[in-house]
DNA sequence: ATGAAAGCGCTAACAT
DNA sequence: ATGTTAGCGCTTTCAT
């Protein structure tokens, strides 16, 4: 931090003024001038006088920062919400210190420890797919921080939360292959350990006896989705004599795999196999058959989940209720027969 | 920031002793007994104490922050660059603030101008493509901030910089394509405003003339490489008498865009037209058939860069000189004949 | 090894 | 409308 910068002392030296009179004009406060105002703001401009905003979140006790804490930052779905919250805090003048949990309980800790002592104004954040505890977060909340979680959240935390019906999204994928004519229908999911997979469980295994059709224990599978998980899934499942007919994959990544692997096997997509992914990116136009996903309205998450944070930055803790964001099913070649 | 919590000097009321001694012991300094240090450090926890960064900041005039300058977070190269850094910074003790210039040079000289006012130790980014000026890089220098720039450089501004050698990327790839056969390459490339792209220009000229090959102007393209700018040129050169047979793209998302165009009009890759990524990322793997590209080490990138702006913060400000990183041509089936 | 005191640069309450 | 003063919470000389 460059020691030698000008302050508003060195204004208010030089023009015979009061700092706090600097400081009022600075901030354009209504208790002072226009002369003195004008003439402040020019003596600033010709000095390069740039303000110290530790100086003045120190003493204004907020930093103007908000905290992005989020599993990984090279993930669509993730830097779309960064996205949102980083568009909207640059239009209301607040900053963003982001870090990765990289799916790490004891790093997520960590990093609520060393947000808490910068002292962000608000946290924004998905849990790492491994948080089984709640304390560090009960500590922000202790420590006066307002939290706001979005997509993997933790439903027995008092705090606002904004996430998907994954549910549905389930359900809606399920019921389109079972009413697409396939029959053994597989699911690669993720760590059950996590709301959201455990919703997607629960919306697979119910939907298939909704419409009659089998669970095959074996095609439920629940992973953290690496490309060895998902290379061996698709080993076994394809050696079986009943093989699936149709895969919903809980990551684009895995879907993306799944799609790569049925052409090198000469599988054909949609006609042998039928593929969703719970997930979105654009990658999934770009193969051939494109593939079908849920869309989540990842911006406009991440702008959302800042407003709240915003609101209780000003008006202190809201109602701890959660937002269910719209996401829609959207129907690409690779989960109907042509025939 | 929260108001009410616990500061050195309850520490140091409770226990009565200063509070200089009490920071001593919690910045483990030496001129302090081991038995009060123990003392103090238990009632720390005992009370929930919990560091105060911005005081401790402007009290050393340093914020263990970094700031981390982007065109766009959303894309698969920064977000790889952007782990790097969080990756390293994390375990370094410090913070990142990131912010995206969404490629506006305002945006750009804006957020130079709070991260200034934000006091980061020091900055490291990638020039928006229509930075002109670097009046706002200068500023950065006189105020202290240390600057490290990658990829998209400003080569007159006396920095660090961290690059790859994107001259020779585009000679490798047009070389490759020269070897396989192709005639009439095309290149989709990027804003001339910025180095990298006008390095490609000229290797894709200059090489082409090496290779004995004709450069057919129309075929020599610039653009922001929107999915509009590729669409249309697609329509065009497709529409000539002679066509393109080769297409190098700036972009990854060009490729993949161009991939499906081909798709679409039942142009097969290779045969009837050659594709060359100059950047990558993992879809163009999930592709068929995958597409040849550039791979820039984007982690290490980032990593580089930050050990040299930390050097930089520590031993004050260094030669600018420009590191040059590796990068491969990987050679996929979009880039040459089966014949 | 510990304490006292000054100061980092700014804001804000109080006074005029 | 402007000045005076007292912090914000910490670090860091300088004493002892």
């Amino acid at each position: 931090m460059a020691k030698s910068s000008i302050t508003i002392n060195d204004i208010a030296r030089e023009l015979k003024v009061a700092p706090s009179t600097v400081s009022r004009a600075l901030n354009n406060s209504n208790k002072i001038s226009n002369a003195t105002k004008r003439k402040i703001v020019e003596k600033a401009e010709e000095l390069g006088y740039n303000l110290n905003m530790v100086a003045a979140s120190l003493s204004r006790s907020q930093t103007n920062t908000i905290g992005v804490v989020i599993p990984y930052l090279n993930n669509y779905f993730y830097s779309q919400v960064v996205n949102g919250i980083e568009e909207l805090a640059f239009n209301k003048g607040y900053r963003i210190l982001i870090a990765q949990t990289r799916d790490s309980f004891a790093r997520e800790t960590e990093i609520m420890r060393t947000m808490s002592a910068t002292r962000v104004d608000g946290i924004i954040a998905c849990l790492s797919a491994d948080t089984q505890s709640t304390e560090h977060l009960f500590k922000l909340i202790k420590n006066n921080i307002p939290l706001v979680l979005f997509d993997r959240v933790s439903f027995d935390f008092p705090c606002k939360k904004v996430t998907i019906d994954n549910y549905n999204a389930m359900q809606q994928s399920v019921t389109h292959l079972a009413r697409s004519g396939y029959k053994s229908i597989a699911h690669l999911g993720g760590p059950t350990t996590c709301n959201i997979y455990t919703e997607h469980s629960k919306a697979f295994r119910e939907t298939l006896k909704k419409e009659k059709l089998p669970l095959i224990p074996q095609f439920h599978l629940s992973s953290d989705l690496t490309e060895e998980d998902i290379s061996e899934a698709m080993q076994i499942w394809f050696s079986l004599k009943t093989k699936p007919d149709a895969i919903i994959t809980a990551s684009s990544t895995a879907a993306l795999l799944v799609s790569k692997f049925a052409r090198e096997q000469n599988l054909s997509i949609p006609d042998d196999l039928a593929l969703i992914s719970l997930t979105s990116e654009p990658a999934l136009c770009y193969v051939e058959p494109q593939i079908t996903s849920i869309e989540l309205p990842g911006t406009e998450i991440g702008k959302t989940t800042l407003e709240f944070l915003l609101n209780e930055i000003q008006n202190g803790a809201q109602n701890a209720n959660t937002t269910i964001k719209p996401f829609q099913l959207i129907i690409r070649n690779s989960s109907f027969r042509n025939s």
